[in-house]
RNA sequence: GCCCUUGUAGUUCAAUGGAUAGAACGAAGGUUUCCUAAACCUUUGAUGUAGGUUCAAUUCCCACCAAGGGCACCA
């Protein structure tokens, strides 16, 4: 247990003993607004109705009875930050470095996280980063509090969008020049034949022709399918290389639509679903779910047909406690409907969507079934044209690859900071102006206050000096202040983990960063006195360590020198 | 039509019923013989409207206004 988590649960021992009823827990206790006031507080308002007193009266008594404690109105304050805290903190993360803030358990769950859902053959856009880097910084944050966690993804290489890109490949690229990048190609043979079959008449009928061939893995067109997914799932993996996104398994649409149908005859006579307008449904009206269609009227097959063998075979083969699939709010119909669909199947899992919402641009609603998309290629270019300028004025005398690899770093940090900073509950609206500031609440905020952390320690030439023989009494105000912000890096993740929320890390480590920037600029770590630079160095050390699993949390790198 | 979200500073976001509603960007001004100025400091400015519950409401409830999303063959 974390020290500051254990300081609570006594606090509220001696609390309770001196109130002689149990009626204060370790989660009561909250911060102060302002840092003059104390370092953790108790509002004695609930206190009031049980004991029948005033909560400014409860206050006041307990400040007397307890030490280290002033009441300030109902609130009763606690100074935390004496040289025993200091030690302990410091102790903690010089122990345990990149495992502070992790959390070990009994009972470990087995958790499995679908995300990185793409479709092949259509664009990668940011909607889909969005998803990736909730997905990738969710898994660890859940990691890290003890459970075993299987990351996977579901790649829809099925849908009917196949069979519209393949449509208007044959006619209007059959003779273009392929360009190097395949999957983005496709995703531009997309959004042209969403346009086109605007325009044309028959287009639906070619393309339900195209998708029955598809179902029957028949033709020319199965073959140019089987070609193209290629091109689509290489550039996915290219793409989860650079963002650092590493998955234990992949699923394919694909791959389920035969075990599908045959369920699906199997949930006809059981009578879950039933024919309606030649389409196979099911009707979910008693539920107040709507109704779900499963298989066209054509026979070709819907998305659940492979989502519902696809949730057996994980939740048989993996023997799993939870089942997480992320996915965009704007499914939560869908998988309500799925859910009970299962349920009815009699399949015992515990399936959660955890949904986010979506992104949109200043314009509006991005969409790319109509073409209004930016994709990860355009933006990520974008951003590291910028990077590499930026990195260029500061290091004239780096050589070209030094550049090119920490623009590469700084803007791959940028692109997730900026997604995770905001809520998974709120619309992003992205703009690709305020992503090329590296200014303020983002990413490369974070990595420069790294860096300039380390060229600090890499000055400093080790006294070898024990942590128990600092002299922690030296310590002003705002490194007290810092060494209380870095004790709650435990609670942080926890509660991070607890409300599926990264924003809360993303939060924390900037205000670490702005509270210690200010520091940097107040206070000298090497040029003073010895046993205040020893002291010093031990400070940034902690803080610097915070920073890093805390980024590493978020899939971002720290770099050390920028 | 039914269901679900969301309205906070010029903009983008915080604040899980508690102390003076916080940041960032923008705008205006300032800091570099001093460990990285991608930094720091100062100024500027906000809870959609009208009620209710509560000792206490940005937070809970109701109505209205506004925006967005979902609802039978896209995933």
């Amino acid at each position: 247990m974390y020290f500051l988590q254990k300081i609570k649960i006594d606090l509220a021992k001696k609390i309770n003993k001196s109130i002689d009823k149990n009626l204060v827990k370790a989660k009561d206790f909250v911060y102060p607004p302002q840092p003059e006031m104390g370092d953790i507080t108790l509002a004695c308002f609930n206190l009031s109705k049980a004991l029948k007193k005033m909560p400014n009266k409860i206050a006041k008594e307990l400040s007397k009875k307890i030490e280290n404690s002033t009441a300030i109105g109902p609130y009763l304050n606690f100074k935390l930050t004496d040289k025993k805290f200091i030690y302990k903190i410091l102790y903690e993360i010089a122990q345990l470095k990149k495992n502070y803030g992790k959390q070990k358990k009994k009972n470990i769950k087995k958790i499995m996280i679908e995300y990185c859902n793409q479709n092949t053959h259509k664009s990668l856009h940011i909607g889909h980063l969005r998803n990736m880097f909730l997905g990738n910084s969710l898994s660890k944050i859940l990691e890290s509090q003890g459970d075993k966690i299987i990351k996977v993804s579901y790649i829809n290489d099925f849908g009917i969008h196949t069979a519209q890109t393949l449509w208007a490949f044959n006619k209007f690229y059959a003779n273009a020049k392929i360009p190097k990048n395949k999957g983005w190609f496709l995703g531009q043979i997309y959004t042209t034949a969403v346009k086109k079959i605007k325009q044309s008449q028959q287009a639906k009928q070619e393309i339900d022709k195209i998708m029955r061939k598809l179902e029957e893995k028949s033709g020319k067109e199965y073959m140019l399918w089987q070609k193209t997914r290629k091109w689509s799932i290489e550039q996915f993996n290219k793409i989860y290389k650079e963002l650092n996104i590493k998955l234990d398994k992949t699923f394919y649409e694909s791959e389920f639509i035969d075990q599908g149908k045959k369920i699906i005859e199997q949930m006809l006579r059981k009578k879950i679903l039933k024919k309606s307008q030649n389409a196979i449904i099911a009707d979910l009206r008693k539920y107040k779910l709507g109704i779900l269609v499963i298989m066209r009227a054509d026979g070709t097959s819907l998305y659940p047909v492979a989502d519902i063998p696809l949730a057996i075979y994980k939740t048989k083969k993996y023997k799993l406690d939870e089942n997480i699939y992320i996915v965009d709010i704007r499914q939560s119909l869908y998988f309500r409907q799925l859910f009970k669909l299962l349920k009815l199947l009699g399949l015992k899992s515990k399936p959660k969507h955890l949904s986010y919402e979506f992104v949109k641009l200043p314009q509006g609603m991005m969409s790319s079934r109509f073409g209004k998309v930016i994709t990860y290629e355009e933006i990520k270019e974008k951003i590291l044209k910028h990077s590499i300028k930026e990195t260029e004025k500061r290091h004239t005398n780096w050589t070209n690859k030094k550049i090119e690899k920490t623009a590469l770093d700084i803007t791959i940090a940028a692109m997730k900071f900026d997604i995770l900073k905001q809520s998974a509950k709120t619309v992003i609206t992205f703009d690709l102006k305020k992503a090329l500031k590296f200014e303020g609440f983002t990413a490369p905020y974070l990595q420069y206050t790294y860096a300039r952390i380390n060229s600090i320690l890499k000055k400093f030439h080790s006294f070898n000096s024990k942590l128990s023989q600092i002299d922690f009494d030296a310590m002003n105000f705002q490194e007290k202040q810092l060494v209380l912000k870095i004790s709650k890096y435990p609670e942080i993740i926890k509660d991070s983990a607890e409300n599926y929320e990264p924003s809360i890390i993303a939060k924390y480590l900037f205000e670490l960063s702005q509270t210690f920037n200010d520091y940097y600029h107040t206070t000298p770590v090497l040029r003073t006195e010895k046993k205040l630079t020893i002291m010093r160095v031990q400070l940034l050390k902690a803080i610097a360590q915070t920073l890093k699993n805390g980024l590493n949390l978020l899939g971002i790198k720290t770099i050390n020198e920028m």
